[in-house]
DNA sequence: GTCTTTGCTGCAAACGTTTTCATATCAGAA
DNA sequence: TTCTGATATGAAAACGTTTGCAGCAAAGAC
């Protein structure tokens, strides 16, 4: 409601004096700057964001664009990425989108119109128009958790491939030797864990049989649950499962109690991500950890220097971990 | 990069032309607007938000508070809101915000900045100033999920306590008497769920045993876990435990199989949210569900009104639903 | 023929800031 | 005294839009 006329009007100078004061400045004579603060505090006063963006041609707004389904992994991921930005003095847009170039397309428009001071992905979208945008208009942005070939862009991330094949070769060193597959479609690392799983059969001179994969269209506990069943089915004599996300994992647990089978004396269940619940099921979950605040806190830093215009090395690979709890073991005597 | 006044240049007419043209308003010759829009899209030409916000007095964006901890019911209800806010023709801006009172005056600096035409509260924030603010500035505000005394608020709610007492009587009917609660400080729900608890025993003429309740600091599956833990210990012979959160339930199932008891063979489990995974626990968790579309897809319906200046009825109570799936039974034989 | 209406266009003001520039005051130095 | 430099202040321009107003041409009414 206040702007900074009127609050020029009730101390008597002008709105340049009240922009020192407010801002911290110098020039501004100590005891006219108390009287000005004491009138920001009684009316309330903050400037209006808008009309200061437009001078500055800055917003000190970063925006992130996350799909609208994200899982717990890249929720822990975003909070730590606001709250790292936060303390370099950024604040924090955010854009969910779903699976639809319309939405997608929507998504850039508001970019484009928000005219931020750059943009951290951790959707990793199907339209090129987004990345062409990117590139063109030098916008600082960075990749959480995925790639893209060219080099162009500053990205973050796990060597997916050999984590998921970290995954597989834990079930085989458990001596698990028809280990089933469930990953999905959409988005690369989809693809990357399946091929780091069988790499992972591969290395231990297992052979990956087609039929021990399933590709699913998302990532949801339903969808794990429908592919696991999927799975029972075939009656492959599977005695353990690598699921691509913790949520499929999740899936496959309750697609295997409804068939009345028990994890893990009966099949083994390994997830990925390590999203905070994983700890606390029971039985607690087995699975892969990608470093989440470290890279949260990475894309952070490296946000905050593209946008003091430094350099940056392009790419910062993380190491994984695996966690193991009790959702695997060794395979069911006579198998 | 392109402003109003390159395609300006670029079309050879006025700034104002281009405006009325980019806005489908009348009085453009239809070859001209044609060119323009051809221009726009060439371009890429998106008029900035900032620019536009300060001549109109409005921004099309609604801002929604939601604690940075916000659990997986408060994630569905925001995605909801987002999206049917979205049809109404308006944005959605995010404000996150932490169990702070630093935290809460920062938001609420952010919310006086941007100018946004609305607030809708997902979170019940502690700060007396925050309401005293909305309240003032004749902001258009939307709490969700809980009430404010005064009457002065529109808001979005189930009956908390009767809710809770739904729960509690399931429990009665399946043969339990020794019922156990964990529920929090934080936020009225803890102590109306709690209340629903004690009222649900009273009209079954079961006493309610002090040494039966934890209220814990949070409503994470850890403090679950560590409020189940606590009743343990206290040997108190409880066949049951009414949860207030499914997060809180899971905890609570997690430190019973830790303990080597069975749920529910040996002690009954149930929640309140039915959040999207409790649905695959296995066992599946019973609970009691909001109606969490409904109330998301009516706040955004209020908002929308109460933007265009109509007078909306101060209060939306609806319906909850008891949600039985296998985490509760009758108690063990011999209680 | 004139008068009115309608369609189209551009000028200029306004929104709320920040910052450059010019000007004024004051203290201290010569 | 005059000059120098530091401190303090305001006027005005700029950022990118939208829109009321004025002006003009073309079309239609009489």
């Amino acid at each position: 409601m206040t702007s900074i006329k009127d609050l020029a009007r009730l101390a008597g100078v002008s709105p340049s004096t009240i922009s020192r004061a407010v801002n911290g400045k110098k020039y501004v004579k100590p005891e006219i700057r108390e009287r000005i603060l004491e009138l920001v505090r009684e009316t309330g006063y903050v400037p209006n964001s808008a009309a200061r963006s437009m001078v500055l041609k800055r917003t000190f707004t970063v925006g992130i664009v996350i799909p609208d389904t994200f899982n717990m992994f890249q929720r822990q991921l975003f909070s730590t990425v606001e709250r790292s930005l936060e303390g370099f003095g950024y604040h924090t847009s955010f854009f969910f989108v779903v699976w639809e170039p319309e939405s997608e397309l929507r998504c850039l428009r508001r970019i484009k119109a928000e005219k931020l001071d750059g943009i951290i992905m951790i959707h990793e979208v199907a339209r090129p128009e987004f990345y062409d945008f990117l590139a063109k208009s030098q916008l600082p942005a960075v990749l959480c958790t995925f790639t893209r070939a060219g080099g162009f862009f500053h990205s973050v991330h796990v060597d997916e491939e050999a984590a998921a094949r970290t995954a597989t070769e834990h079930l085989v060193s458990l001596g698990h030797r028809r280990i089933g597959l469930l990953s999905g479609t959409h988005f690369s690392f989809g693809a990357q864990r399946a091929e780091g799983y069988r790499s992972g059969l591969a290395a231990s001179g297992i052979e990956a049989r087609e039929a021990d994969a399933v590709l699913l269209p998302s990532y949801t506990p339903e969808e794990g649950r429908s592919g696991m069943r999927a799975l029972l089915e075939r009656d492959l004599g599977l005695t353990a499962v690598f699921a691509a996300t913790d949520e499929l994992a999740i899936g496959a647990v309750r697609a295997l109690y409804e068939a009345g089978l028990k994890v893990p004396r009966d099949v083994s269940v390994i997830g990925f991500d390590d999203i905070d619940i994983s700890a606390y099921l029971s039985p607690g979950l087995t699975t892969v950890r990608q470093p989440i605040r470290e890279m949260g806190k990475r894309t952070a830093e490296i946000m905050s220097r593209l946008i003091e215009g430094h350099r940056e090395p392009g790419d910062s690979v993380f190491g994984h971990e695996l966690v193991i709890r009790e959702s695997t073991k060794g395979p069911p005597k006579g198998n």
